[in-house]
RNA sequence: GUGGGCGUAGCUCAGCCUGGUUAGAGCGUCAGGUUGUGGCCCUGAAGGCCGGGGGUUCAAGUCCCCUCGCUCACCCCA
């Protein structure tokens, strides 16, 4: 057992994951990018007061946040998400409208971990501020959509809902805690107390004893404002023009308090565990004036990385990408020759690996083998004597010598046939 | 925060129920079998205060208690 070891929740990525971990965040780039999306970089902890702004009866808030008081006497925390760092963003720097921002990076929760929930996770994420048609909506679902594509996930589900506007979320939410009310001794112990500081969670319950109650709430859709009515419509026939497949779940409320109308959750049906939720967003139309600006509407969704990479494990997709190099560098003289000729060869742009110390030539060759390269290039005493190195394919292709000053092209030559 | 399962070599695990000489296997690593050549094969080596602490006992990896950690689930969410 050593003496430290990572804290609870948190882990280290390590080689290869990480690598796969970055080709994530780069498909993502590409794709939102490729729709006008602009990189942006958030601090990662702010005034405490930023994200209480996301609803005082969120447990992200209440008791999940990661907050300390500074040597300056401020109260920060660590950002939870990454949305009301956007929106904070939007009030300090006022940019023109539409702003299309994306990023990635961890989020902290101080929360229990499982598999795909972790106290440092990390999340890909846009943001669109300053536009309230429909059709961006469906836009911004159908990023996130290609993006899972991208990655060759075919067992995700589309779910979308709307909250309506802000006095029907108010009017459903007052009937919907009535109704509970009314059943409330047939409710679960936990969910009973749910009720009491948060009546729309309660159907987000996942416990058997609460299904048939929850089955029989009344839905959001009886209270939409024609205006709400209208949008969520139009969402809907959005999809269907774009061909993605979605069902409407009217119990669908999302946990962050500041979601207004449109909602949607990804879910990975090819994930056997508790965390199944690959990714989620929707409008929150009021964020920013909560924040202290202007009433401005904004859309956005943030994907999970790591429940997202556990979806693909699920479906043998994207995979790590392998660190096979290209050259294998054996010098049994000394290394002076190998550190040269490495140079040489990485400065063209080859893939170039080569042994550290005094290692025997068959040590070296295991080496090289191992590094899965297409090539070795070979200095011992002969070579160090002739001024000259042997090249040798490594699928058991015949070697040759050639002079030093010609390993590159060599090398280059064997490399590209490889390959094409 | 609550409950279940699990902590033995770098990794995956056996041994624990029914305490008893130097704690094992596979994989990986390193070296050798070829005094200059990888994969397959063979041989050998290194590597463990059996998570930590306390207790019971002549004797604890094994039984008991505590603690820390991991893990799965609840809560909640990505």
């Amino acid at each position: 057992m050593p003496a430290f070891q990572t804290t609870p929740g948190t882990r280290d990525i390590l080689p290869p994951d990480a690598s796969r971990w970055r080709a994530f965040v780069d498909v993502f780039a590409s794709v939102v990018e490729r729709a006008g999306y602009e990189q942006i970089v958030l601090p990662m902890f702010e005034d405490l007061g930023v994200f209480q702004r996301l609803g005082d009866t969120t447990d992200v808030v209440t008791k999940e946040m990661y907050d300390f008081v500074d040597k300056g006497g401020r109260h920060v925390a660590l950002r939870p998400e990454q949305t009301a760092g956007v929106c904070r963003a939007f009030v300090q720097h006022h940019p023109n409208v539409p702003w299309k921002v994306w990023y990635s990076g961890p989020n902290f929760r101080y929360e229990k971990a499982q598999q795909g929930r972790y106290r440092q996770f990390d999340q890909v994420g846009i943001e669109v501020l300053g536009v309230d048609d429909p059709l961006l909506d469906v836009e911004v679902i159908s990023l996130a959509h290609s993006f899972y594509r991208e990655l060759g996930l075919c067992d995700v589900e589309l779910r979308v809902n709307s909250l309506g506007d802000t006095g029907d979320r108010a009017r459903y939410v007052d009937a919907l805690a009535a109704y509970l009310r009314s059943r409330e001794t047939e409710l679960s112990r936990e969910s009973q107390a749910t009720l009491a500081r948060n009546p729309l969670r309660v159907l987000d319950s996942k416990r058997a004893e609460d299904r048939e109650v929850v089955a029989q709430a009344p839905s959001i859709s009886g209270f939409f404002s024609h205006g709400a009515a209208s949008h969520f419509a139009a969402v809907q026939e959005g999809l269907a023009l774009l061909g993605i497949d979605f069902v409407v779940d009217d119990r669908l409320v999302r946990g962050l308090d500041y979601y207004r109308s449109t909602t949607f959750e990804f879910v990975s049906t090819a994930l056997d565990a508790a965390q199944t939720a690959i990714g989620g967003g929707g409008r929150y139309d009021g964020l920013v004036e909560d924040l202290g600006g202007d009433p401005t509407p904004g859309i956005g969704f943030a994907i999970g990385v790591d429940r997202t990479l556990l979806a693909c494990d699920a479906e043998s997709t994207f995979a790590a990408p392998d660190g096979t190099a290209d050259v294998f560098v054996v010098d049994t003289t000394g290394g002076r020759t190998a550190l040269l000729l490495a140079a040489q060869l990485r400065g063209a742009g080859l893939r170039t690996e080569r042994a550290y110390g005094a290692k025997s030539m068959k040590s070296q060759m295991k080496t090289a083998n191992r590094s899965r390269a297409a090539v070795a290039v070979i200095i011992g005493e002969d070579e160090l004597a002739r001024g000259v190195a042997t090249v040798r394919p490594m699928d058991g292709g015949e070697q040759t010598h050639c002079p030093l000053d010609a390993v590159v092209a060599t090398v280059l030559d064997i490399v590209s046939k490889g390959k094409s």
